[in-house]
RNA sequence: GCCCCCAUCGUCUAGUGGCCCAGGACGAAGCCCUCUCAAGGCUUAAACAGGGGUUCGAGUCCCCUUGGGGGCACCA
């Protein structure tokens, strides 16, 4: 082989990768958007936006019958929420409109019918019934299950008398019988195909609509798209649409198609029982799930954008950051394993990136109790330690209850006796009332001062002041979260801390 | 069954014939820091699926085997 793959590829790029890229995100309304559709998406975007091109949306609902109602503006907020904004779309509109391929069936009408002009394609009037017997005797036969060409030879002048006449039909591709096809692959390289291997799809069904095989190819060049990236299913008809494109003589877009994500174990692809699988143990491959779940949008992108593209340095980054480093080069064709707790990774690294008023901010929604300046000062005391912002209200709750309720036994340290436990918040309730009000940076000089003064460690010591003033045994740190609760309900809780141990000790006495 | 694609640590990956007794990240283990939990720092274990070629030299090129994935609709 003269021409090596890089060779070629470099050869496509001088062609194409230089100029400003159109690309288009194009998924069919018919269910959730998932992990698959968002790297997709993202891949889309950051192409367009480092060359200075646009980034479209179109939607695919060409099969009335499995669009899901609502699952269109399921995509468009996920598309908002991860902050891939799209020039051209059904909501945005744009020069080449409508963006529902619905809205465009004369257009694919016409096309076809170009088409059947130009001698590629040819009406066919098999019925259903007709097809699934064909399909079923060549399967017994162990033949290929495509389409025998019934109606490819049949006079052109007769079939559109038929048509007019109004007998039901589809479009067929007229494949070539003989020869081979050869697709050009980005990742992959050239991938030759015998043409006998190509089937006759049908390219506009009987309801006047198009299969995905004629829409996405008519719309692609229509809109100007000169880089298709799609899932790696589409790999096995990839020659046909190279054959629908050039039979139309259009210029062929640079192709890349995606591989699939698998489940976790590495083992076959997600299935509907592997998501609600994921569900269970707190992660999910929706979009919408995971927003839901608490997880940032960065960190979401910055995962899936790694899941089939390796960087070399630093692989933290924001969109920005992705937009200027995405090379289409350094993508990976082989199937990635999808993994949960990378994502956890990205999201608390991005967490803690977040500017302090931003990441108060986003916590509103789940402290609802908190105005913002309270928000700022909480910040600090949770951020290295939220892997998703929903995680807040189990770190800060003892903030906004009016009292805390410490278990005893909790209450009395490591090694310790209920008495010294008692010395302990006897002598920080002296210490801590001597102060107007309690700051971090003032008090724990005093305190650590007591750790001394008692013999104790200062973990016995503070262990026993954060029970008493979160309740639990895991909070911040315990000066800042006694600088934010405030003078009052701090003492408060020592105090009520000491009065359940009188309690206590009262019982057990008598 | 037929066709196509893919193959580096458990996982995501770097690697485009010598820079690799294979580098990074997640996870794991250990240590340090430390008021808990985190975060942070340091360290360790961990991979070129197998077999043939080509080449002075192969993780990198070719072939086979194996394994994985995708597809075989009037779905996308």
């Amino acid at each position: 082989m003269a021409l090596s793959i890089h060779a070629l590829i470099l050869l496509l790029e001088r062609c194409l990768m230089n100029r400003p890229a159109r690309t288009r995100f194009a998924p069919s309304p018919t269910g959730r958007m998932h992990l698959g559709g968002a790297r997709t998406a993202l891949y889309d975007y950051l192409l367009a936006r480092q060359s200075g091109g646009q980034f479209i949306l179109r939607i695919e609902d060409t099969d009335t019958r499995r669009t899901v109602p609502g699952s269109e503006q399921e995509l468009i907020e996920g598309l908002r929420w991860l902050g891939l904004e799209y020039d051209e779309g059904p909501d945005v509109g744009g020069p080449y409109a409508p963006y529902r391929q619905s809205e465009r069936r004369e257009i694919y009408h016409h096309y076809a019918w170009e088409l059947v002009e130009k001698g590629a394609a040819y009406p066919c009037f098999c019925s259903p019934e007709r097809l699934e017997r064909v399909r079923k005797e060549r399967q017994a036969q162990k033949l290929n299950t495509g389409y025998d060409g019934f109606c490819r030879h049949l006079d052109p002048d007769e079939a559109r008398r038929r048509v007019r006449q109004g007998e039901p039909h589809v479009i067929r591709f007229k494949a070539p019988r003989e020869g081979t096809t050869t697709a050009v692959d980005l990742l992959r390289g050239p991938i030759t195909t015998p043409n006998f291997m190509i089937d006759d799809y049908i390219l506009l069904k009987s309801d006047g609509l198009p299969t995905y095989h004629l829409a996405a190819m008519v719309d692609d060049h229509l809109m100007g798209i000169t880089h298709v990236i799609r899932g790696s299913e589409w790999l096995s008809t990839f020659p046909l649409h190279v054959l629908i494109v050039r039979a139309f003589g259009w210029e062929e877009p640079l192709w890349v198609h995606l591989s699939v994500f698998l489940k976790p174990s590495g083992k076959g692809k997600m299935s509907k029982r592997d998501a609600s699988l994921a569900m269970d143990s707190g992660y999910s491959i929706y979009i919408g799930d995971l927003r839901a779940l608490g997880y940032v949008p960065e960190g979401v992108l910055n995962w899936i954008a790694l899941m089939g593209w390796g960087v070399e340095g630093d692989d933290v980054m924001t969109l920005e950051e992705m937009v200027r480093r995405f090379d289409l080069k350094h993508l990976n064709p082989a199937p990635a394993a999808i993994n949960f707790s990378k994502l956890d990774h990205f999201s608390g690294v991005h967490i803690r990136r977040l500017p302090t008023a931003e990441l108060a901010r986003r916590l509103q929604p789940y402290l609802p109790a908190a105005d913002l300046p309270l928000l700022e000062r909480i910040v600090p005391l949770i951020r290295e330690r939220l892997i998703t912002l929903d995680e807040a209200p189990q770190w800060v709750d003892f903030l906004f209850q009016d009292e805390v309720h410490p278990q005893p036994g909790e209450l009395v340290g490591k090694n310790m006796s209920v008495e010294q436990t008692k010395q302990v918040l006897r002598r920080a309730l002296e210490i801590l009332e001597s102060f107007p009000e309690l700051e971090a940076k003032a008090i724990e000089a005093p305190l650590r001062a007591l750790v001394e003064e008692l013999g104790l460690s200062a973990g016995q010591v503070f262990g026993v002041l954060r029970v008493a003033v979160t309740g639990k045994t895991v909070s911040p740190p315990l000066m800042e979260s006694m600088e934010v609760l405030g003078r009052e309900r701090t003492l408060n809780r020592l105090r009520k801390a000491l009065q359940l141990l009188e309690a206590q000790s009262v019982t057990e006495g008598a």
